[in-house]
DNA sequence: CCTACCGATCGGTAGG
DNA sequence: CCTACCGATCGGTAGG
């Protein structure tokens, strides 16, 4: 199974908008990256904004599949909420590029595609509510607004989409670790 | 004191820069924000990139010197994060747009102004870093990778800047005890 | 502060 | 997969 030139060029292009941001991305240096002229390009893509597309879907799919299993699961709040500290940053560190779409760069695609994204990141933020909030009730975790909580640990991950390199030889291991830590029982003794 | 033309239009440019990006807004969007005609904005500014690079400057030199004066209190390192949380949630809540220019759009200044940029940046977070370090040797704060702690207090109220409106009748004052509730004592009971 | 306009570059198409 | 090229838009300037 060798990819195609349609996936080789997607992965090019999450690399290019992760490090110059997708307007100051050109079809011109996409192009180049896969050693190709700009048009064609039109032979494997419809458009730049159909790479966007794609990239922003695939990867709020996959955070929406990995939260079914999450949910799925026979365990207490504090452990839920600690998996998908570390589905963030698995994803993170395993698909750099293509999170960086997920996070800043879904703002730039256009109607209808724009309130559709939008709509599959807010389900999957009010289910990720939804346990912080259920783990409040049941007093796992601490008072507080579910919704800061929420978007406290969503942030709290996103320094490593241009912070973490393979060269670093920090593993993602330690990393979940630390940042699990940091949010589950807080920094001082 | 009325604010200067030059005041209007960066205040405006920044606005726009958090809205839609800084490659994404064009002269003739900010002149038309500005009720002017796209070459009239360079009786006040040299450029586009001016413009950044003010912004990005300005925000940079307030966190540093903010930085300074809470370095040269006589409290305990865990105080000292605690009101470096404060700082970033505060410029968060009350200058909403510069923010994102300092945390995303930096990296379309062009060089001499990038690396000098980084350079306060990396200033910055090595002193932010060195008082976590020293709160780790006190044995005030929990054993733990320094620079996994400061980016994860750093990222973790990046949030705000496009969740935080005056109408959402949420103060800076819950958003900071609640966020540094949760960074400092963690999210469990 | 405007009108008029510059060269460069953009995303994308035609046609082979 | 390429060459050649399109109209639109970009940041910025000249000249008043």
């Amino acid at each position: 199974m060798t990819r195609s030139k349609k996936e080789v060029i997607q992965v090019a292009a999450a690399r290019l908008f992760r490090d110059r941001g997708y307007t100051a991305t050109s079809m011109r240096d996409l192009a180049e990256a896969v050693q190709l002229k700009a048009s064609s390009l039109y032979n494997h893509i419809s458009g730049k904004e159909e790479i966007l597309k794609e990239i922003c879907f695939e990867t709020a799919e996959r955070f929406l599949s990995a939260m079914e299993e999450i949910e799925k699961e026979k365990v207490s709040c504090t452990e839920k909420v600690k998996k998908l500290i570390q589905l963030h940053i698995q994803t993170a560190t395993s698909d750099v590029t293509s999170i960086t779409a997920f996070n800043d760069e879904w703002r730039h695609l256009s109607e209808p595609h724009l309130s559709e994204f939008k709509s599959i990141r807010k389900t999957y933020e009010e289910r990720f509510k939804s346990i912080i909030q259920e783990g409040i009730e049941t007093e796992e975790i601490q008072e507080g607004d579910p919704t800061v909580i929420l978007y406290t640990i969503i942030s709290s991950v996103r320094w490593l989409y241009d912070w973490y390199k393979p060269e670093r030889n920090v593993s993602p291991e330690i990393l979940k670790k630390g940042i699990v830590n940091i949010l589950v029982t807080g920094i001082v003794k």
